[in-house]
DNA sequence: TGAATAGCTGAACATATATTCATAGATAGG
DNA sequence: CCTATCTATGAATATATGTTCAGCTATTCA
């Protein structure tokens, strides 16, 4: 026998199911954060040059960097005194670029 | 000659794209919000339903409910009294769902 | 018409969150 | 070492946002 199992077409979620989703969703909400994601979908790219391209300081990049970490929606690799950030996780890239194209022509 | 066209993997996002983005995603970041979209994914509810199932007052839902309206991610129909609500972008829908999926068995 | 029900709306309030500022840690070069 | 550079961190602040509350509109039914 099987027990049964939770699938994505419950209609019904669980708390902790519904928390993940938004945590998710939270990670992609923010303008700057968006910017930085879209930057990051072409090459790995380090702090600074991601603060110059959104327009940020890069303390406010380090903090939206954290968040997007603890997600583990972008993952550093250090260089010298730098630090490279790249995108971590294929299924959120395919999300956002999904909902890119829906905005452009769509 | 082809007039230079705005293709989703531009890596750098004009202001506009940027916050249409951040709109559709903040609607999906709210945990009562995703209750009621997920509810909607298999039949349409009216308002009192959705309050029921979501745990919120009718007036909390019906201020969820104008915000996924304003951005199109749901319609409503009106029978009698009730209000009946349900999912208007096929994409949206499948963007959650993809989310869902992510979280659940990802 | 009048009462009851369903839902909407705006203001108020409480909480969450993005950014700044000051400071600290880590690394490279002199 | 000492300094400069790059990034991280925590506190403070300003703004955004979810929920409640009171009151409103619309619809049904007696």
């Amino acid at each position: 026998m099987d027990s049964p199992v939770m699938i994505a077409s419950d209609v019904q979620l669980d708390d902790r199911t519904v928390m993940r989703v938004a945590e998710i969703f939270s990670a992609l909400s923010d303008p700057s954060r968006i910017r930085i994601i879209a930057s990051l979908r072409d090459a790995e790219r380090h702090v600074g040059a991601l603060a110059e391209m959104a327009g940020l300081s890069e303390s406010a990049v380090s903090h939206h960097l954290r968040n997007l970490r603890q997600l583990r929606i972008v993952k550093a690799r250090r260089d010298g005194r730098q630090i490279f950030y790249s995108l971590d996780d294929e299924h959120i890239a395919d999300l956002f670029q999904r909902s890119l194209e829906h905005v452009l022509h769509g």
